[in-house]
DNA sequence: ACAACAAGTAACATAATTATGACAACCTAA
DNA sequence: TTAGGTTGTCATAATTATGTTACTTGTTGT
């Protein structure tokens, strides 16, 4: 895990989420380019190695499967798509794009990085069956493979939020994590959420962490900031 | 699994295929290199000892047949062949050719596998990756030979889909498998199948393991990501 | 002690996801 | 061809998750 960082480039006209995906590429310690049209990314292609390229469908002027097929002719890193509804990319566009992937836009930042970590395992040889990807802090461990949270006495039962909020949570642990970033890891880009709503799921989360036989005190508030992971 | 695993030489024009094989054999371990033409694969051929072939009929420039008859001259590794059509013309032209078996475009990637490791097997220096044919799981034990699903109380009776299904899910038993993964694994590449699907295939599943005796909580939904075989 | 603000809590309506049963299309073997 | 089994899809029911509001409790500084 000491390599290079692999490079990425970002195709996207919407600055809302080109700054979302960088932010969340970034943090997770690759290296991210970004620009807004084909033409210059086919130009940047043509210069750089990518090691992973994240195009929009739609982009004004060269769409993204034309930019994909042009780009095919350069390397043979892999495309993730990003498409504005499910409907848009079905089946049959699904079977042109053979081993890229895509992903429907409302998408957090953890579905996001675990697609590019598929995508870059790929291109990298083989990967590690078995190797389960897991954090354990302060005596919990969340297993991102099966899903689970559990310590020394047992599971912890956890929804699907309540998951992505522990993990965004437990990434950073020992540091201050404010509701809007909460909102952002655990939500998705175009979160239309209160930020109040994350205190109610701190709240659950809590319960359920007490309920499980854990200190509720792991999840750690600090006022006028945010919340903490204890470490 | 502590030899060499086996290399593999797979020949497609079309990346959707070439992908889906490759990342399927690569999951099992194998060694895979994909050209998308014959002349370079002869090519690579030569210079590389591949323990099989698998070959597309359909091919530009130098089909598959042809290919195969070249490739003859240098190797006694086994071919498998590729082909969009089902028609016995093609079965039988194959294996005149010299093909070792014959798969129609449409399968799976278990059937891929299955008959991957049985062509390997009857060479004399191949290697099996996951030697044995059966795993076991929580009391249940898949039989891949014998196309059985059994534990202490008895066989469980599947149909086809039923099996591949079990078999996707004990494979990563523990790990939480998708829906999209499981219409990849259990129906194949093409799947024009909703994602829906699954769950009444997972519903008849957990019936026929109930009705025989076992658990069906063994297969765990996974709310919001998928399905996990108990383990 | 009080005002002002931050966070915790409970209740509720809505939304989303999964389970289930029924059905028609499809095979395949007799 | 028929009968029996298999498979994909849909409509509906059951279950569970989510976001918001209103209210309570706690904290901070004066």
């Amino acid at each position: 895990m000491t390599e290079t960082p692999s490079r990425i480039l970002v195709v996207d006209d919407e600055p809302s989420i080109t700054e979302f995906v960088s932010y969340a590429l970034k943090k997770e310690g690759y290296n991210a380019d970004v620009v807004d049209n084909g033409e210059e990314a086919f130009v940047l292609a043509s210069k750089n190695k990518y090691d992973l390229f994240i195009l929009d469908i739609m982009l004004p002027g060269m769409d993204g499967y034309e930019l994909c097929r042009r780009l095919r002719s350069k390397t043979t890193s892999p495309v993730l798509f990003l498409s504005a509804r499910d409907t848009e990319l079905d089946k049959v566009v699904g079977l042109e794009i053979g081993g890229d992937d895509y992903l429907a836009k409302p998408f957090g930042v953890r579905e996001l990085i675990a697609r590019v970590r598929a995508l870059l395992r790929r291109g990298a040889g083989g990967d590690f069956p078995g190797a389960s990807n897991s954090i354990t802090v302060s005596g919990i461990t969340l297993d991102e493979d099966a899903h689970t949270a559990a310590g020394d006495n047992g599971e912890i039962d956890l929804t699907p939020r309540e998951f992505e909020l522990l993990a965004s949570l437990m990434k950073s642990a020992g540091k201050v994590v404010s509701r809007e970033d909460l909102l952002r890891d655990a939500w998705g880009w175009e979160y239309l959420t209160e930020t109040k709503t994350v205190d109610t799921h701190i709240k659950r989360l809590r319960d359920k962490i007490a309920g499980a036989g854990y200190d509720p005190g792991l999840v750690e508030t600090v006022r006028g900031y945010g919340y903490r992971f204890h470490a």
